[in-house]
DNA sequence: TCTGGCACTCAACTGGGCAGAGTGCCAGAA
DNA sequence: TTCTGGCACTCTGCCCAGTTGAGTGCCAGA
């Protein structure tokens, strides 16, 4: 929804004849959203100056106020009281009004020194997962490295009965599928050796996706009394490659959901449902593009439970290539600039971590 | 602790010669539990007398009320409230008052079914912890099932690198662990295949805890040059044999903890940081009974974060032996019959389907 | 040993009044 | 034209007192 998306455009476009005005009523949009976000209270005008610097009285920036009300950024749960910022409202102050934070140095080389302490790849996903929830103190998701990005490292054929294999797929990212093949016929020694070497020789080091492709024809390479074996593993193996429903998912800090808002039960609940669903997890961090960071605000998340949050997530991956994604959940008020900044940190180092095992 | 477990021992033996009197004042507490229980409500003694058919008036309960309370089985939040059960009273309540729901035919005809469609492992444990949170409503943990207990089917080695191996751990459960083993030299194909053979030939079908008393001696029966690499793989198997802290856990519904109480965020927050301790939840399903249930309330557990929880525990396993625990965690307030009813039935059908597969 | 009656207690609800935060508007200053 | 100070107004939140009702404990009598 670029249209939706963009709501400032029009603002700024229109009225740029009169820059000062804008300029400080976003100003005064940036400093509801920092105030709100601290104090989780509707923030008043009088607050408001005494906080900021703003240069003018109370009254002026009610005036402001009036003005982004109407025009949808921040809203009045009464009458008599402050404002708040509106889904629309934090899609401004991200957009154009905030700036990432980087993490400090000493962040950094934390945030560096734990991964690394992994010793393998779900030791990484689970390591990452946690300081992701700890740096944000939200929830946070993190995707298995997909299958569709990597390559095949090795496949194994492992005779278990001789008509019963155990087809084994290694990635380049380390992680390991293992299907029950049921074969037709008894499969030999012989046949499995010579089987395993074709399979490794042809798609080793390919791209998960081009395997199927490229060993279509491997049954006309064999024995015809072997080609009903033959074809069964390729199907089971064409199977696990596809297996797009298996992508695994690791979540942590549902505890900070705690930590959300006064109306609890109601507040809570859709949200740790939404957790639950795999898929709707998936898909969520699906909508996400592969290299930007992607911020969902309230009302733009697809998924209903989780309109009363913001999703922030990034793709990473080992070497130049995203093979996964990693994300936030949180309540809409939330320091969107620190969040962006953990995030984004926390994926760069993945990324390097997996890219040198 | 069976001496605080049996806190009715007392009771009974003391006064049995009053047979009737204990008889109602049991009757008594059984009723409360179960008003409670249903209407989260403290219970009192008019209310009492016009649900259940005790055959007595309500003043003749309030003084087996006074009574229950003097022994620490029920208890009051003020003055002019009903009564509530204790941790104790619980306790009693399961112990002799309660006895297990069993499932109706059609549930366990539907459990079955649901689990049956499982394709994997992985697939079981997922669609066993689902169904268990969905029976009770309340929070299901389900351990995989673990490697002490089971066997070897099958052991892989795959050269990746000259001196790079894959290790593939199948075991009879479908589980399968794999590690990177980096070897001091080079390892050449033959000596792979010799020692898949002698390890397969060895360790095969054995329980896993043996492998490494099996396994020891085997260095001496090859080359002295290849001796260095296959300590090394040894050194590895055996690590991932005792790797117990690998035991993972499958939770869901913890969605309906936001059915646990009013107050709210105080109540929830410890029990979803406790949830996300895998340690905790391990030692907590390790301190079940491998066959017998195990029903835990309150304070009864020994994690902090838990003590105004139930848990209601079980070893499943396919065929005699117990391989792995599953359970659910709630509110000491829930329905302990019911509950142990489905704990109990699933823990039995996940057990035959692993057994079949 | 049980029961009905009675006085007592205490949380929960109700309605009124008050304080405070915050607003909108307007007239006047810059 | 834009900002500011002042003022009246509108709410919510809180406190307080009074009332209600569920529930108890105790006691005398069956």
């Amino acid at each position: 929804m670029p249209d939706d998306g963009k709501p400032d455009g029009r603002l700024i476009d229109t009225r740029s004849s009169v820059r000062p005005l804008d300029e400080r009523r976003l100003a005064v949009l940036r400093a509801i959203v920092q105030d709100y976000v601290g104090t989780e209270e509707p923030v008043g005008s009088k607050a408001l100056v005494e906080r900021h610097n703003l240069g003018v009285s109370p009254a002026t920036v009610r005036n402001d106020m009036a003005a982004l009300e109407e025009d949808g950024f921040i809203h009045q749960p009464h009458t008599s009281a402050g404002r708040i910022p509106t889904d629309k409202g934090y899609r401004l102050f991200v957009d154009r009004l905030a700036e990432v934070k980087p993490m400090t140095a000493p962040e950094r080389r934390a945030i560096r020194h734990f991964l690394e302490g992994a010793v393998d790849l779900d030791d990484v996903v689970a390591r990452t997962v946690r300081l992701l929830a700890q740096l944000t103190r939200q929830v946070a998701v993190v995707q298995y490295p997909s299958l569709t990005r990597s390559t095949v490292r090795h496949i194994e054929l492992v005779s278990l009965t001789p008509t019963k294999l155990m087809l084994v797929l290694i990635t380049n990212t380390g992680r390991v599928e293992q299907r029950m093949v049921d074969c037709p016929g008894p499969v030999g020694e012989s046949l499995l050796a010579e089987l395993r070497a074709r399979l490794n020789g042809t798609a080793g080091g390919c791209r998960l996706p081009e395997v199927p492709t490229l060993l279509e024809d491997l049954p006309t390479g064999f024995e015809p009394a072997d080609r009903p074996s033959v074809s069964t593993v390729l199907t089971v193996l064409f199977e696990t490659l596809a297996e797009q429903n298996e992508e695994r998912i690791m979540l942590a800090g549902t505890a900070n959901l705690t930590r959300f808002g006064h109306d609890f039960p109601l507040s809570i609940r859709p949200v740790l449902e939404a957790l639950e669903e795999q898929v709707v997890l998936l898909r969520l961090l699906g909508e996400t593009g592969d290299s930007a960071m992607t911020v969902r605000i309230g009302h733009e998340n697809a998924y209903e439970g989780l309109n009363s949050t913001s999703v922030v997530s990034v793709g990473y991956g080992s070497g130049d290539q995203s093979v996964a994604k990693l994300g936030v959940i949180g309540p809409t008020r939330m320091d969107y600039p620190g969040t962006m900044g953990a995030v984004r940190a926390v994926a760069r180092y993945v990324g390097q971590i997996l890219a040198e095992s």
